[in-house]
DNA sequence: CATATACTTGACCATTTGGTCAATAATGAA
DNA sequence: TTCATTATTGACCAAATGGTCAAGTATATG
């Protein structure tokens, strides 16, 4: 019915995403967006809208990303240490990437203004899920004897809050092998042996 | 021999460190630190330099500022666990206190466009520091018998990773208690019972 | 083919950005 | 008091910002 798009949405999407992630909501200019999503302006502006409305999308993408592959194996029946272990190596791995890009999450709660407009919605509510995901995983942890520990709330909040060290870890250059470690030591502090 | 400026340096750069944790660096305006340091233009240019080398002042001095407070207490000689848990509390109340203004470091770190800029350096040197700070806290705790850990150098990161955490966590709004257990739990991790 | 529909292109715009300049005012030393 | 020195004030500026408009172009369906 009429002429189609010339430029894929999703890779575009994931282009600003990327872009976001490097430099930040205020950092990326409407120029980089353009260059690096590869599509004109006003295709830009008729596909997502303006900037803020691209950036909540961004976010949102990135977030149901994150949990489908990230949260979603710590929910497992069976997951238990084992899928703790292999999302804190996961992450350190992506966040350690060159160029240190972060996580779109982390860095958007850093930036953000007010915590009650929507991305601080959705950053607070994803660091909710995290901190669920993380209680479930302990807790079958500690079903299956692989570890010990007297509060799950607060342990889970101490996984949550390690896993929100690495943005800015990461950010300043600290090497993948550190974060890795801190990790590790983590997860030792609550294995049984 | 010359007319005296009418404002407090001091208490202008503390204003101008204020509005850059709050705002970050892109995010804050020449208008937002000219109404905040409650000073004219031109005395701003004259007295600091332009926007970046004021940015690059408040941080040094915020992280002067943080090396005494925070990582000298750490270092005393006979500290130990008791300067942890000292340090964590007061870090979780700095942090959480609104407007959640995080910690410019933490900020800096996660706005940073390259980490081999000056900016960059500061901040990873920071948290060098701290970590180097913990270790030496962590031994005095272990020799004490407060403390029992396998890797010195691991459970080190771990407590500086969980330090950089407060940052997205406070500022994404998750109450200062949630911190403070997730702090708890991971000071209880190590503790000797 | 015709045409309605929607993508693409590039010119354009108001606002805000960080930053400068020149004129004025105030002060301490000679 | 004079005057060199420095602070203050407000006008000014070029560049970049996010965003819009209108004209042209391509395509699927009737």
């Amino acid at each position: 019915m009429a002429r189609p798009r010339e430029f894929d949405r999703e890779a575009a999407l994931q282009r600003a995403i990327d872009m976001f992630r490097l430099k930040g909501y205020e950092g990326t200019s409407m120029k980089d967006l353009l260059d690096t999503m590869e599509i004109g302006r006003q295709s830009l502006y008729d596909t997502f809208g303006d900037k803020h409305a691209l950036f909540l999308e961004c976010l949102k993408h990135y977030a149901k990303k994150g949990r489908e592959s990230s949260l979603g194996p710590l929910l497992d029946a069976d997951g238990g240490l084992k899928a703790i272990e292999h999302y804190f190596k996961k992450t350190a791995t992506m966040m350690c990437k060159v160029p240190h890009r972060s996580c779109l999450v982390i860095n958007t709660a850093i930036e953000l203004s007010e915590s009650d407009s929507e991305e601080g919605q959705i950053v607070n509510q994803f660091i909710l899920q995290l901190h669920g995901a993380f209680s479930e995983a302990l807790r079958v942890a500690k079903n299956k004897g692989e570890a010990s520990f007297a509060d799950l709330d607060a342990t889970a909040w101490n996984f949550t809050n390690s896993a929100m060290g690495f943005g800015p870890m990461s950010r300043a250059g600290i090497p993948a092998a550190a974060l890795q470690s801190a990790a590790d030591q983590l997860i030792a502090s609550i294995k049984t042996h």
